[in-house]
DNA sequence: GATGAATGAGTTTTCATTCAT
DNA sequence: AATGAATGAAAACTCATTCAT
C-alpha cells in the first residue's frame, strides 16, 4: 500500500479477453489441484510456479493475485455447477427422477472436477464474509433453492415422505453426497456411478430391512 | 510432537498445578475455537494471545508450540470420542439400537464440542502424513471399525438391509451426520436431539413415501 | 490481503501508550533521516533496519508499516510546527515583528529538524490525496492562515505595502524560506540566524539600492 | 547513461526517422508528466506504456531504459534553459533589466514546461552523485554563475543594494521563483506574467511600506 | 507467569528488463 | 514497432519462536 500512488489503476486483460490463453487455464488447473490438496493458505505461489515451470513472480503476468486465482477457479466451478443443476431441475420429469439426477450429477461432478469440489468444501467457509467471494455463498443459495424445491415438489406429488423437513433433508443429502469427495478416488476401483447407485439405494429406502421406521 | 517426546504426556506445570492446569485449559479452549473458526494455519499465535489476554510469546510458557496445542486439542477430543463410542458398542443391545445410539452420541458431541469437531474435520486431512498426528488417523480407524462392525452385525441379524456395502454405508452416515457441525448452531432453535431424530428417520426409512426402492 | 482473515484486528500498543519507549524514537529519527535523504520510496525497510542495527522484520514490532513511520514523523513535526507558530501569532506585538518571528522560527526549525522539513517538502505533494495523511494538508492550511493573517494585519496597520496580494506574498516568503533546507547545512559556516538576517533584510527592503520600485 | 555511451547522443532511429522521432517525443512528454506528477521512482514503465497505449516492454524499442528517458528529458530541458538564460545575460542592458528578464524567463519556462521544471526540482537532489546525470549539477552551476554575475554586476553599478551576499540573494530569488511550479496552474486564472510582476514588485522594493529597513 | 524486543525464514507482490515471435 | 511471456532481483510484510529481564 504505497502512500504515493493513490489511484488503484485497473489492470491487465485490455485486449484478447475471454479469460485468456491456454497458459492461464493450465496454471489454473495446477493451482486448483494444489489448493485442493494442501489448502489455499498452505499453498504458496512458489509451489504453483514450480509446478507450472515458471518463477512465482511470473504468475502475476497472468493473474492479479493468488486470491484472484482462487476466485477464478471457484467462479468457473460454481457457475458450471449452477448451469448443470439448472438443466436438471427444469426437466419435465417427476421430482423423484429429478432428485436422482441431481445426485448422479453431483457424483459425476466429483468425478470430473474433484479439485474444485474439494476446494469449495475447504475454503467456502472462510470465504463467507469476503466481498470478492460473495458469489460463492450466493450461488450456493441458488443451488440450495433448486434442491429444496425439488424435495418439496416430491413431497407434494407423493414421491417423498412427508414428515421430513425439506431443508434438513437437503442438508442430509448434500453433506452425505458431497463429502464423498474426501475419500473418492477418480482412478480407484469404485466408480462414481456405482457409488451413486449405492447412495441412492440407501437414500430411497433407508437402512432398515423392512423399510419402515418404528422408532 | 507426542510421538517423539519421551515424557509421559503432560508437560511443564512445574509449580502451582491447579492454576496452571486451569490456565492451560482456558487457552486450549480459546485456541480450539480460533483453529475451528479460522483454520489452523490462518490462526496466528498472536490471535490466541490476544484472545487470552497475554502476549503471544507467553504462550510458550504453557505450550511447546502452536502445533503442540493442536495436537493436545485433537488428542483430548479423539480419545474422549473413542471412549464414548466404545461404551456404546459394547452395550448388550441389538445392532440397530446401538447404531442409533452412535448417531445420537455424534450429535451430542457436535453439540458439546463443536470447535473440536470442526477442527477435526478441517485439519485431519492435512495431518494425515504427519508423524506427530498419527493418532488422528489411528483412532479414526478404530472408530470406523466400531461403526462398521455394528452395521455388519445389523445386517447379519436382519436389522439392516443387505445389498448395502457396509463401509460405504458407514461413510454415508458419517459424512451426513458429522458435516452437520458446519451449519449446526449449539444456541440455535434447532436442538441437536431434534436433528438426530430427523436424521434417524431419514436414515431408517429412506426418502421415498412407500419406503421401497423400485429403481 | 488474505481472503481468510476478514477482520483487520487493531494492533499493538495495548499497554504503555504514549508513542512508546526510547527505541521507537531512536528508530524514527533514523527513518526520518533516511526518508529525507533518499526519499520515502527509495528508502527500504532494510535500510532502516540496518541503520538501527536490527533486522527489517523487527521494525514491525514497533511500527505497523513503513507508511506508519512516515505518518508518525510527519505528524510529530507538523503538530510541533503548528504549536510553535501559534505561539508567535498570538503575541501582542506589531504584525511586522510577528512576521519576522515567523521567519526566524522557520529558520530555527530548519536548523533543528532539517530531516523532517526536507521530508515534508519532498513527500507532502504525493501525500495530498491519501486519507491517512489528511492531517498534512490540513495543518498546512492552518499554518498558511496564520501567516496570511499576519500579512493582512501588517498591511492594515501600514507596516506592509499594499498592492501585494497577501497569499502570493505568503507563498513567496514561504518558498524562499523553507526551500533553504535543501542547501542549508546545520553544521556549516553559515548559521541559521545569519541566513534569517540576510533573508529579512532582502524581504524588508528589497533588492534595489533605492528601495523604490519604478517598474 | 550519456556519460558512458560512445555514440554521439541520438540513438536507435535506424529507419523512418520522421515518425520514429515523433513517437519518441510523444512518449517522452507522457513520461515527463508522469515523472513530475508521481515522482520518478513511483512511476512504473507500465504506467508510461499504459498512457502511451503500448505495452511496457515495447518502450524498450524506443529507449534504452527508464533512466535513459529521465536523462533525455532532463538534458533537453536543462540545455534549453541554459540557452535561454545565456541569451538574456549577454544582452547589452543594465544588470537590473537583465535580472528582471531572468525572472520573467523563469516564470515563462514554468508556464511552458511545468513538468520538466517540477521533475528537475523533485529529482535533481537524488541525482547529484549519479555519473550519468552529472550534466544536471553542471548546468545548474553554469546557470547559477550567470545569475550571480548579474547580481554582482548590479551591485557594482549601483542598481542593487550592497550588504547582500550575492549567492544567498541568488538562492533566495531562485527558490522563491522556481518553487512556484508546485502551485502554479498553467490553465489557472493567475497568469504567469502577473505572478512575475508581483514577485518582481516584492523583490525590488521589499515588503515594508517605507521601503527602508531599520532592523 | 508474563513482558518486550528481537530473530530468521518465509510469504506475496512489484517491476525493470529481455527476447522470441 | 509491437506483443506477450518470462526473468531475477528486490520490495514490504508476516509469524512462530527465543530469551533476557
Amino acid at each position: 500500500m504505497s502512500a504515493t500512488r493513490p489511484e488503484p489503476r485497473t489492470r491487465r486483460r485490455t485486449a484478447s479477453e475471454g479469460t485468456g490463453t491456454a497458459r492461464r487455464a493450465e496454471i489454473l488447473a495446477i493451482a486448483a489441484q494444489l489448493f485442493a490438496t494442501r489448502g489455499f493458505p498452505q499453498t504458496t505461489v512458489r509451489d504453483i510456479g514450480d509446478e507450472a515451470g515458471i518463477l512465482s513472480g511470473s504468475l502475476y503476468h497472468h493473474f492479479d493475485s493468488k486470491e484472484a486465482m482462487l476466485a477464478e477457479i471457484l467462479r468457473d466451478f460454481m457457475e458450471s455447477l449452477r448451469t448443470r443443476f439448472a438443466e436438471v431441475v427444469t426437466q419435465d420429469r417427476p421430482p423423484r427422477a429429478r432428485l436422482d439426477e441431481l445426485v448422479r450429477g453431483s457424483f459425476a461432478t466429483i468425478h470430473q472436477q474433484p479439485h474444485a469440489v474439494a476446494l469449495y468444501q475447504k475454503e467456502s467457509g472462510a470465504l463467507a464474509g469476503v466481498p470478492e467471494f460473495r458469489f460463492v455463498s450466493q450461488i450456493s443459495l441458488e443451488i440450495e433453492k433448486m434442491w429444496v424445491d425439488v424435495i418439496v415438489a416430491g413431497q407434494q406429488v407423493g414421491d417423498f415422505r412427508t414428515g421430513l423437513d425439506p431443508q434438513l433433508t437437503y442438508r442430509f443429502i448434500r453433506d452425505a453426497v458431497w463429502t464423498s469427495v474426501q475419500w473418492y478416488r477418480p482412478r480407484g476401483r469404485l466408480r462414481h456411478d456405482v457409488v451413486a447407485d449405492q447412495y441412492l439405494l440407501l437414500l430411497h429406502g433407508g437402512l432398515l430391512a423392512d423399510g419402515t421406521d418404528s422408532a
